[in-house]
DNA sequence: CCGTTTTTGCAATGCGGTTGCATGTTTTAT
DNA sequence: ATAAAACATGCAACCGCATTGCAAAAACGG
C-alpha cells in the first residue's frame, strides 16, 4: 500500500501521520491476522518497544484499530474497516488458532448478541472463537 | 458450605482434597463473580501463591473450574457446575463490569455459536459482554 | 517406623505492559 | 528568522501477574 493512503488513513481518524506511526500501521495491514505487541516489535527491529506502543495506544483511542483479548494472555490488534467505529453492533467474530497461536479477524462473521438480565448495560463484545485455524488443520 | 461437600466436589474430578485446595475451591464458591489468582492471594492470606496458583492450575486441568479472558489483563476463574464437561456447547456468557472490574458467569445464557467458514475446527469459545453491572448503574 | 511420593512455601525469574525522563523534532508565536 | 512551546522518540527502569526451581514439610505405603 502507498504511503499516501496510509496517510489518509491516520488524518481521517486525527492522528499525526509521523514517520513510525506509518510504519506501525505498515506492518498491521500487511499481517494477515491480529498482531501482539511483541510481534510489532519484531518485526520494527529499529523501533523502541515504548514507541511502539504509544502508537498502539493512540491509535486504539482514536478507534483506528481494535484489540483482542484471545486468551493467549497478551492482547492482539487489527485495524479496523475504515466506517467502522467500534461500536457492539458492528463487532466481528475473532477466531483463535490454538496451534499457532495466531488470530484471525472474521470480519463477515458480526458477533452475535445476546440479551442480557435488566440492568446490565452493553459497551462492547469480545467473542473469540479457540480451535485449529484451516492452514494448521493441513500440516498436521 | 460443608467441608463435606467440598471433599466431594474436588474426588468428584479425581483431585485429592488437601487442606488448602479445599480453602482454594471454598473462596472460589463463596465469590459472586469469578476471580482472579490476585484476588484469591487477598483472601487467603495465609496461603501462597504459588499454591494458589498450583491449585487453581490443577482445578483446571481436571474441568473443576473454568478460565475467562475477559480483557481486564488477568485471567480469572470459576468452578464449574457439577456436570460440566467444559464443551463448547455447554459454555455460558459471561459480564465483564468496566467499573467495578468483577467478571459474572451468566450461566443461564448459552454461549451464541457463529457458523464458521470452512477449514475451522470449534474447540472452545470465550464471549464476554463488557459494560456496566446492575450494582454499579445504581452507585454512579 | 522408615523410605518414597506429594504438597507446600519461599525466592527468584520471565514476560508483557507501562512510565519517567532526557533528547530530538516539529509547530507556533513573535 | 528565532525563540519558546508542544510533541515524538529512545532508553532505562519499573510494575504486576504468571511461572519455575528448590528445599522443607506433610502424607502415604509398606
Amino acid at each position: 500500500m502507498k504511503n499516501e493512503q496510509l496517510v489518509e488513513k491516520l488524518e481521517a481518524r486525527g492522528i499525526k501521520p509521523t514517520a513510525i506511526r506509518l510504519l506501525v500501521l505498515r506492518a498491521m495491514l500487511e499481517s494477515d491476522h491480529a498482531v501482539s505487541l511483541s510481534e510489532l516489535e519484531d518485526r520494527l527491529e529499529t523501533v523502541d518497544k515504548s514507541t511502539i506502543f504509544r502508537a498502539v495506544m493512540l491509535f486504539l483511542s482514536h478507534h483506528l484499530i481494535h484489540g483482542i483479548a484471545d486468551g493467549s494472555g497478551m492482547l492482539k490488534y487489527a485495524v479496523c474497516s475504515d466506517d467502522c467505529h467500534c461500536e457492539a453492533s458492528e463487532l466481528h467474530t475473532h477466531f483463535y488458532c490454538e496451534k499457532c497461536r495466531k488470530t484471525f479477524c472474521l470480519t463477515g462473521l458480526p458477533v452475535p448478541i445476546v440479551q442480557l438480565p435488566v440492568g446490565f448495560t452493553v459497551n462492547s463484545v469480545n467473542y473469540v472463537v479457540r480451535g485449529i485455524c484451516p492452514e494448521c488443520q493441513e500440516v498436521e
